[in-house]
DNA sequence: GCCAACGTTGGC
DNA sequence: GCCAACGTTGGC
């Protein structure tokens, strides 16, 4: 059996993440700068872990809009880099001000990413809670509440099916 | 605006 | 380490 260790395929994560369109919508990361906006604020320790040790260049991203009048899925975004220390934390004046993070120790962790698409229309957190395929998603699950949230290949794959 | 379902804090 | 109190998330 023939190796080739350069052609060794590092197989691409698949993310959600969730916003108030209120406050950063996906017409706001369209509007930035090359697209491209750190996704700042985030005060869950189960998300910071995904953002710091699992999030990786590339990985595709569905932007989700949540507490809005159609809470679901608007578009897709890519990782453009890899966690680093959210230095909102760092600022009093800032919202998501922690006086227990600091340069020496951050506590706090955010992603960039990137624009990548608008879907065509907004599939909406009514209509994935109805599919079995998606029974599994952390979104529909009872109780959730994460930011950021794992999705599956076949997840990813399937929601997409529904544009 | 209500409130269920969380996660965090801090007294003990 | 327990757990009550509190704050937040986010659908509805």
């Amino acid at each position: 059996m023939h190796h080739n260790t350069s052609h060794k395929e590092i197989p691409m994560n698949y993310w959600l993440m969730k916003s108030e369109p209120d406050t950063f919508g996906i017409n706001d990361l369209y509007n930035k700068p090359n697209q491209t906006e750190h996704w700042d604020g985030v005060r869950n320790y189960q998300a910071r872990n995904m953002m710091r040790d699992d999030m990786k260049l590339g990985d595709r991203v569905f932007f989700y809009h949540s507490n809005c009048e159609m809470p679901g899925i608007v578009g897709i975004m890519e990782i453009v880099k890899e966690g680093y220390p959210d230095f909102s934390a760092f600022d009093p004046d800032d919202k998501h001000f922690d006086p227990k993070s600091d340069h020496e120790h951050p506590r706090w962790m955010m992603v960039d990413v990137k624009y990548v698409r608008t879907l065509s229309r907004t599939i909406t957190l009514k209509e994935l809670k109805h599919q079995e395929e998606l029974a599994g998603l952390a979104l529909v699950r009872r109780g959730n509440r994460l930011s950021i949230m794992p999705v599956s290949k076949g997840e990813w794959e399937f929601i997409l099916s529904l544009e």
